[in-house]
RNA sequence: GGCUCGGUAGCUCAGCUGGUUAGAGCGUGGGAUUCAUAACCCCAAGGUCGGGAGUUCAAGUCUCCCCCGAGCCA
């Protein structure tokens, strides 16, 4: 069975993480653990990209090497990444010896292609971008538009990627369905391509903090060069050869590159004709989410109105964030942090809707049934109205997390809870138990109504495994893994868990604890 | 300045190839209920679809211009 391989960009370790970076990583998160629910091996690859001038600066202006630099923030990704719950496979750092390794490996193979020509290059160079820049002649002192500094004249001769022999090959590439996903971006892409594909430089010369190109004394790679074959270093063992041959059998090529709708030129484009240059297989598809803007504005140091997404954990809770991103924000589409939707969506959803028909529902099973599950009843019913609702629920919500469509998703299952708070209300047990021979009838509503519950959340567990491992105890159960695999164990599928009538009757019920606390922010994020 | 994408009820969004009184959730107001995290359930009021012109028997849904937002490029 093929691995599934999807990533998120490699952070560049500039700066801490922030919103945007969390956002990608949840999603793709979110993806991983569907998949592995799913019965797919998953390998889910993250890490940083940590070279260039930019980073080298950065270290100097806080008087650090550049290496012990990126030890520090790379680490902090680290940690938040493990504090976010985000069940990665992989970690890479293009730092990392093996990397660098790889990237003279893959260089090689571009090289003997006859893809690599040198070239001069001089202009103005932005060292924010790492690229060089096209500014208005006239502009005494050239400036970049884009991080407001000014530029710097360099001439340097280059080595440059023939990007141009891959016209027709990135043509045919774009064009196929679904390569460049949502469908909405790919018209961007096809004009860029439509206006010719030109070389473009793939070293710099007098950048120590970068990996040197062999052969080509003085030259390092340019960032991007380097950085995204990270995805590629990241798929060998640390136990395997650095041998691109081994890749197709770890996992290459990724079904899906996961980024921000800035970056989408460098996966669709350039990186697909590196690789094919390389002999290697293109990635499956390249998904370009939209942006995060709050309370309607553009997040940004200069408005010091950024979210910081450590903050956002310790106040919030990883369940909140986790279903306020992926269940409002259409993914792929633009979005806006508002904290008080956050705030009502969240108690609203998770705590009144799911968490409360949980407890109102144990409380009764607890206080009529000696503790327990009531007992099932005999034929088990799949014409059960909330049997039938919960098969549609399983079949939109599976649909919907296998095109990345997590509102959707998240709707079909929180729709679930609210027929089963309905069914409670038409039924009204806590009037039948009030006569005897309905004892029956009371037991079969109450099972119906926490086998709902189980279902909520397994249906749950890829978006948002601590909310549904905490409901999933409170029913007596244990949680349903669907984390990092490791080397070899793939879990096993969710397809068991997901049969109507999973749930024992007799067993016992734990005291009901509220599994989600509504949130009641004080002060402004 | 060029290229993409978006601008529909207070808020987030659905509205396929143009065709009955434009939908959902949240928020707001009212009712019902007591098993429950003042929770759950029911009902109601709210939009003429960014602005303008045009095509058409008919436009939120097509064309053109303008305005606003996001991203890329310059």
């Amino acid at each position: 069975m093929p691995t599934y391989t999807l990533t998120t960009p490699l952070y560049y370790v500039n700066d801490r993480a922030h919103l945007g970076s969390t956002y990608t990583t949840l999603a793709c998160d979110a993806i991983a653990r569907f998949q592995r629910l799913q019965g797919q091996s998953v390998c889910f690859i993250t890490g940083c990209d940590e070279h260039g001038l930019k980073i080298q600066r950065t270290a100097e202006a806080a008087g650090l090497l550049p290496q012990a630099h990126c030890d520090v923030v790379s680490q902090g990704y680290r940690d938040l990444w493990r504090r976010w719950q985000i069940s990665n496979d992989r970690f890479i750092r293009t730092t990392d010896p093996r990397h660098r390794q790889l990237v003279e490996a893959f260089f090689a193979r571009v090289e003997a292609s006859g893809d690599v020509v040198e070239g001069r290059q001089q202009g103005w160079y932005c060292v924010a971008c790492e690229e060089f820049k096209d500014p208005t002649a006239s502009d005494p002192e050239p400036s970049c538009a884009i991080h407001l500094r000014p530029l710097e004249w360099r001439d340097e001769v280059n080595l440059f990627f023939r990007l141009s022999r891959y016209q027709q090959a990135i043509e045919s590439l774009i064009s196929r369905p679904g390569f460049v996903a949502p469908a909405s971006r790919r018209r961007e892409v096809e004009n860029f391509v439509a206006g010719g594909l030109k070389d473009f430089s793939i070293s710099r010369q007098n950048l120590p903090w970068g990996i040197p190109v062999p052969g080509h004394p003085g030259h390092t790679f340019y960032v991007w060069f380097d950085a995204l074959l990270g995805y590629l270093s990241a798929l060998l063992d640390p136990s395997d050869p650095i041998d691109l041959d081994l890749l197709a059998s770890r996992g290459w090529p990724a079904r899906v590159h996961v980024i921000g709708k800035d970056i989408l030129r460098f996966h669709a484009v350039f990186w697909p004709a590196m690789l094919l240059s390389a002999g290697m297989e293109v990635p499956g598809s390249v998904f370009g989410h939209g942006f995060l803007t709050r309370e309607g504005q553009k997040m940004g140091k200069s408005l010091g109105n950024v979210l910081d997404p450590e903050q956002l954990l310790d106040r919030c809770g990883t369940d909140a964030v986790r279903w306020y991103l992926l269940r409002d924000i259409p993914f792929g589409e633009d979005g806006d942090f508002q904290q008080q939707r956050f705030t009502d969506l969240v108690n609203n959803d998770l705590a009144n809707t799911i968490g409360n028909l949980l407890n109102r529902t144990s409380s009764m099973a607890r206080k009529w049934f000696a503790g327990c599950v009531p007992p099932s009843p005999d034929g088990l019913s799949m014409e059960h109205p909330l049997a039938q609702a919960a098969e549609r629920a399983r079949e939109v919500a599976i649909a919907s997390l296998e095109v990345f469509d997590f509102r959707r998703g998240a709707e079909a299952i929180l729709q679930l809870a609210i027929e089963a708070n309905g069914h409670l209300n038409d039924r009204a047990p806590w009037k039948l138990v009030k006569q005897e021979e309905n004892r029956d009838a009371v037991a079969a509503d109450l099972y119906a109504v926490l086998e709902t519950c189980r279902l909520v959340a397994v249906l749950l567990t890829p978006l948002l495994p601590d909310l549904a491992t905490r409901m999933l105890a409170q029913l007596g159960l244990e949680p349903i893994p669907c984390g990092a695999s490791g080397a070899a164990a793939v879990p096993p599928p969710w397809s068991e868990p997901l049969l109507w009538g999973g749930l024992q009757g007799g067993s016992p019920l734990p005291e009901p604890v509220p599994v989600m606390q509504k949130l009641e922010l004080e002060s402004p994020l």
